[in-house]
DNA sequence: TACCAGAGGAG
DNA sequence: AAATCCTCTGGTA
């Protein structure tokens, strides 16, 4: 029988912790109670664990202890497992353990007991999640606050419900039903809470999901639980709603159902200008779901005009609904991340690469017999080096229009430099290899012998990602083959974080030393690259990182160029270590390059490849966007710069006009710190201290999406508005001209060769002359 | 004009 | 709480 951990956690009865599995199966959810699993971690002895197993035995608090042969940093060590009592008791054991004239150090001692449990017991979280049927729940509650909603002042409007078993609910409180199926209206906002925590029990609700619910939805839901006297209590096992401090942000946790906010999600998982549902539901599936403005809740809610209320009801379903299928769309992959770093998936879902490479790795070494390094202490943090290290390197492009260009890249670079180089701190500068092994760049060297714990994790995820890979290739089964997909890209995520890693001073295995080793020889393997490729008679046009774009003059017939540019691909290959290789990416008729990281390709299908430019960027408007890539396309694809200069001239003409809209106007740029933490303020904080000012709340992480209005000042800042206080035709023309559309297309244009003030007309829409 | 902070992209 | 490299804007002196 299928049986799906979908969380644990444990309690303490008579002393004594019992851990709780929450699991699915096919006959139900239900809770697996573990006895016996004893809270442990490690003692490390200054000379002879048996003298310090001794002096550990008269220590009050420790239940027993076990020596234990260990490997610590490559090393053989022998450490003393101690074993607690309670969770709890750990803290202050470990202290009291350190202070032991015998004792040199601690280690694991904090890793949450039920994680914990999970990794000692070989459990794999949400393993068979594709196998059980998982009952999925969206929740979504609107508040007519009239401004920023205050908890203390405001009672919640709505709340909507759409779960994956197709039920859908509206609850609303002293309001008649405007004639909707969905909706069900109720004497108070305390019996609405109870309807949601009724309704998630009925429906045997395994996982909730929610948008922004962590630091929106549940939070407010349990304050105004609490003013009404009502517990909000999701839990399998009946309990409340628990919110937890995760860094900056909160957490809504709810036992035995796991509860994932898709705003983190897809905020780690997509690149977008913003991360409004709205915004992700479009981008996903192509279509716009129904919206109001955020005025419009508190309007629609207390007018007179049942439509109105109708309309909030059903905007409110259609956010649950879209909530609802988003997640349903990105749950898979949090679950085979959650299965692959063997972690909850509510731990999961609101991890960051560095924290979900440091479990896989915390479960690895539990397998190897291997004791986990401590997270650096404050101390240790300040010791380590922060000044930036050399990284990769990037070919100047020769600027201006390309034809005929081919793509190779570097398959994995630099996951397969840390395999094929055996790139692992305890393989750093041995002795036996000194002189033997291959020096890095930065005159480091790895062991030849054996194969170091991080290599060897890595080299499993790329041989398991390389396997699922084939098996999606025999895969007809539609399902399925998704399915595998997905189990590929939480390899890839994986495999692809592990260099930052070493180079992330918080981590518990950080190794300076191998991040810049990797960067270093990833230099030289790219750079060696160009170099064969120059003397071969190429011109490398552009590289960055782990990639070449060669031409070659001389030659017109395009298989040619293909022919003599794999043959160049071959030789290189010839030459690498086994687990690396340059890879043919493609071929591009047309290309051109403005800067580093800034240019464009059209493929053979006509298809365009923008990387760096305005077009690609949030901090640009649309008008400015779709303009330069309109521009982008009459050179590359109809090679006709009379119509790229027409295109110019039109939007010039439009904006002059006042007749563009303010969707096309607005500019999104993040606030990356609180307001007050800015050593000098851009346009965006200055708009959105003004939104401030009139009640609206924005703190960091925030995207600010504003427009600049005609007003005055000598500055853009004070132009700069919050574009829900903007109103339509109120813009800078002159702004937009001359500080969006036309240096976005001018960069292009002058790449191409053709000079600025020849373009300059442009702006002042004379005639465009010959260019 | 030169410089800096800030932002967001590429790989 | 993954890394560095790079371009560009807006504000200021």
């Amino acid at each position: 029988m299928v049986m799906c951990v979908l969380d644990a956690d444990y309690i303490v009865r008579d002393g004594k912790p019992i851990v709780r599995l929450y699991v699915k199966t096919s006959e139900g959810a239900g809770i697996e109670l573990v006895e016996g699993v004893e809270p442990y971690f490690y003692a490390l002895p200054v000379a002879d664990a048996k003298v310090l197993s001794e002096e550990l035995g008269g220590l009050s608090g420790v239940v027993r202890v076990e020596e234990k042969h260990m490997v610590d940093n490559g090393d053989p060590v022998d450490v003393v497992k101690v074993f607690a009592s309670i969770p709890k008791d750990v803290p202050q054991l470990r202290e009291a353990v350190l202070r032991l004239d015998s004792c040199r150090g601690y280690r694991e001692a904090d890793i949450p007991f039920a994680r914990r449990y999970i990794i000692d017991s070989g459990i794999v979280p949400m393993d068979g999640s594709d196998q059980v049927e998982l009952n999925v729940a969206s929740v979504d509650i609107e508040v007519a606050s009239g401004g920023e909603p205050n908890a203390n002042r405001h009672p919640v409007a709505m709340i909507s419900y759409a779960d994956s078993r197709g039920l859908k609910r509206v609850w609303v409180a002293g309001k008649d039903n405007p004639g909707l199926e969905y909706v069900e209206a109720v004497g108070s906002e305390g019996e609405m809470l109870e309807k949601l925590v009724e309704t998630v029990r009925t429906q045997e609700i395994n996982i909730i999901t929610g948008y922004n619910s962590d630091n929106f939805d549940f939070p407010y839901l349990k304050d105004r639980a609490e003013k009404n006297n009502v517990k909000l209590n999701l839990g399998f096992d009946g309990s409340e709603v628990r919110m937890e401090r995760r860094g900056m942000n909160m957490g809504a946790r709810v036992a035995g159902r796991p509860h994932v906010d898709m705003y983190p999600v897809c905020r780690q998982v997509f690149n977008l200008p913003r991360y409004q549902l709205e915004d992700v539901y479009e981008s996903l599936f192509g279509e716009r779901k129904l919206d109001i403005k955020v005025s419009q809740i508190t309007e629609f809610y207390e007018s007179e005009d049942s439509e109105k209320f109708k309309i909030l009801c059903e905007y409110s379903m259609a956010d649950a609904v879209a909530t609802l299928k988003i997640a349903l769309r990105m749950l898979p992959l949090m679950y085979e991340l959650s299965k692959v770093i063997r972690q909850p998936v509510y731990e999961t879902a609101r991890m960051g690469s560095g924290q979900r490479v440091e479990y896989l790795l915390i479960d690895e070494a539990y397998k190897q017999g291997i004791v986990v390094p401590n997270r650096p202490g404050d101390r240790e943090y300040g010791d380590r080096d922060d000044s930036p290290y050399e990284g990769a390197f990037v070919v100047d492009p020769v600027k201006g229009i390309h034809d005929n260009i081919v793509l190779f890249d570097f398959r994995s670079l630099y996951p397969s430099i840390i395999i094929s180089h055996n790139v692992d701190p305890s393989k750093l500068d041995c002795d036996c290899c000194e002189g033997k092994a291959p020096r890095a760049p930065n005159n480091h060297h790895f062991c030849l012998e054996g194969v170091g714990f991080i290599p060897g994790v890595l080299k499993g995820l790329l041989d398991r990602r390389v396997s699922l890979k084939a098996e999606m290739k025999s895969e007809e089964d539609l399902e399925r083959k998704s399915l595998l997909d997905v189990e590929q890209q939480a390899m890839k995520l994986l495999a692809n974080s592990m260099y930052g890693y070493y180079g992330f001073q918080r981590a518990r295995w950080y190794c300076r030393e191998c991040a810049e080793a990797i960067a270093g020889w990833g230099r030289k393997y790219i750079q060696k690259t160009i170099k064969i490729a120059e003397s071969k008679g190429f011109n490398v046009v552009y590289g960055d990182t782990d990639s070449v774009y060669i031409t070659k003059s001389g030659l017109e017939d395009v298989d040619e160029i293909i022919r003599v540019a794999k043959d160049f691909q071959k030789e290189i290959n010839a030459e690498l270590p086994e687990s690396m290789e340059l890879e043919f990416e493609g071929f591009y008729p047309r290309g051109v390059f403005i800067t580093k990281k800034r240019y464009a390709l059209i493929d053979t299908q006509g298809k365009l490849t923008v990387k760096g430019l305005e077009t690609r960027r949030r901090d640009w408007c649309d008008a400015a966007k779709s303009t330069q890539q309109k521009v982008l396309d009459a050179l590359l694809r109809d090679r006709d710069p009379d119509k790229a200069a027409e295109t110019v001239r039109e939007m010039v003409q439009r904006i002059k006009s006042g007749e563009v809209p303010l969707s096309e106007l607005t500019i999104n740029t993040q606030m990356t710190r609180n307001i007050g933490g800015y050593v000098s303020e851009g346009p965006h904080i200055a708009a959105a201290r003004k939104a401030m000012k009139a009640g609206m709340d924005f703190k960091q992480g925030d995207i600010i999406t504003y427009v600049v209005t005609k007003g005055s000042g000598s500055n853009i800042g004070d132009k700069a508005v919050v574009v829900d206080f903007a109103e339509e035709g109120d813009y800078d023309p002159d702004y937009y001209v001359n500080n969006q559309v036309l240096p976005a297309v001018l960069r292009i244009l002058e790449a191409l060769g053709y000079q600025e003030d020849e373009l300059k007309g442009l702006g002042r829409q004379t005639s465009l002359g010959d260019w």
